[in-house]
DNA sequence: CCGGGTCCGGGACAAATGTCACGGGTGGCC
DNA sequence: GGCCACCCGTGACATTTGTCCCGGACCCGG
C-alpha cells in the first residue's frame, strides 16, 4: 500500500484526484491539505510514501516545502504537479530533491502511474519540460532584482517598491533597471511577465 | 439520464472530473471539449441537457460560447464552472443565460448536486458571490476602454497599444486616464490589475 | 432641435520611469 | 594583494506616462 500525502488548495481538483486515486487499489491517502505551511507537519505526523505537491499555494511554495521534507523525510519521495511547466521551477523542483515533475495538462492516467514509478525510484519527468528548462539556463537574476522585480507586480510604484523591500527610491530603480536588461525586456512590467514566464521570481 | 456536455481545458481536471461524474448513475458524459471554439459544434452535435463550462479557455470564453449555446439550444442548461469568483464573470454569466455558476474551490461533492439541481430548473449560485457581484455594481468601463485596456496587459507601450487597437497614441493615453480614474487606481497596470479582478476585461 | 453620451484626436504640462556614470562597501577566489 | 561580483546609494538626463485642457464627429432620446 502507498501511503500518499496530497497538497492542492484548488478544493475541487483536490477532492477529485483524492476520490480518483482512492480508487487504486495499492495507494491510500494519508493527508490532504491546502496550505504549504502544512505539508511538512502533515507529513512528519502521517509518514507517507510519497508527497504530491502543487506548487503554488497559499502558504509557503511547494518548492520550499519539498526541500525542507526531503532534508527531514528522505524516505518521503516528492512528485510536484504542477499547472505551469516554467523552467525555473522545474530545474528548482529538481535541486529541492524532487523525484518527478508533471503538469496538471497532462492526461490523468499519467498520475498513478507516475506516483508508482517515483516510489520504485525512477524520476519522471517530460522529456520537453527538461528540454526546455536546460536550453533556458540558470536564472540570471541577482536575489536582490528578484525581491524587487517581485515588489514589482500588480503595479506598484517605485516609492512603494521602496517601501517595501527596505531601499532608497534611486536603488530601486537601479535594480529595475537591471533586471530589465537581463531579461531582455523594454520596462518592468514586461521583465515580470519575462521572469514569471522562466520561473524565476 | 443527464447527458452532459464538459468544457475545460486543464486535461488533469478534465479527465478527473469525467471519471468522476461518470460515476454517478444518472449522469453521462457525452461530449469532452478543451477548446472554447468547440462548445458549440460539439453540443449541436451531441445535444447535452446540460453544459459544464470553463470560462478561461483556448478560442472563445465560456461565456462568449454559453450565450451562444442558450440561444441555439434552449433546452440546454449552462453551468459555469471556473477558478475565479470575480464579481463581472456571475454577472456576465447570469446576462448569458446560465443557470448556475459554481467556483473549483468549493467541495466536488457540489457538483453532480449542482448538474441535477439545474436540470430541475433550478439556479444555484453561492449567495456570497452573489452578494458580491451586486455590491460591486455593473462594469463602468466603456467597450473601447476595455478595449486599450485589455491591449495593455503585459506591459506593451503606448505606441503598442495604439499599432494593435489602431488608434492615435494620444487617444490610447486618454483612454487609459479614463480606465485609470474610473476604477480607482493609480496606473495601468493597477487598473489591469483591478479590472481584471472584478472580471470587466 | 437640443442635450448627453461615446468615439476620436490634439496640445501642454507635471510626474514617473528608464538609463548612465559614478561613488563606496562587502565578501569570495586565485 | 588584486580581481570580481554583488550590495547600496547619488545625481543628471531623456523618454514615457498620466492629467487636463480643448476641439469635432456621431447617434440616441427627450
Amino acid at each position: 500500500m502507498i501511503r500518499l500525502l496530497l497538497a492542492e488548495d484548488q478544493k475541487m481538483m483536490r477532492g477529485a484526484l483524492a476520490l480518483l486515486l482512492g480508487l487504486e487499489e495499492d495507494i491510500e491517502i494519508v493527508a490532504q491539505v491546502g496550505d504549504g505551511d502544512e505539508i511538512v507537519p502533515k507529513a512528519l505526523e502521517t509518514e507517507p510514501d510519497v508527497a504530491l505537491l502543487d506548487i503554488e499555494l497559499p502558504g509557503r511554495s511547494g518548492l520550499d516545502a519539498a526541500a525542507d521534507l526531503r532534508a527531514r523525510m528522505p524516505g518521503c519521495q516528492v512528485l510536484i504537479l504542477t499547472t505551469f511547466g516554467r523552467p525555473g521551477y522545474l530545474r528548482r523542483a529538481m535541486e529541492a530533491g524532487a523525484s518527478g515533475f508533471l503538469v496538471k495538462d497532462g492526461p490523468v492516467e499519467e498520475l498513478a502511474a507516475a506516483i508508482r514509478r517515483v516510489l520504485a525510484g525512477e524520476r519522471v519527468i517530460d522529456p520537453a519540460l527538461a528540454a526546455a528548462a536546460l536550453s533556458a539556463g540558470p536564472n540570471p537574476l541577482t536575489q536582490r532584482e528578484r525581491d524587487v522585480l517581485a515588489a514589482a507586480v500588480d503595479g506598484a510604484t517605485v516609492a512603494d517598491i521602496a517601501a517595501k523591500v527596505h531601499l532608497s527610491p534611486a536603488t530601486v530603480r537601479n535594480y529595475l533597471s537591471a533586471a530589465i536588461g537581463k531579461t531582455r525586456t523594454r520596462n518592468r512590467m514586461e521583465a515580470v511577465r519575462a521572469a514569471r514566464q522562466n520561473g524565476w521570481l
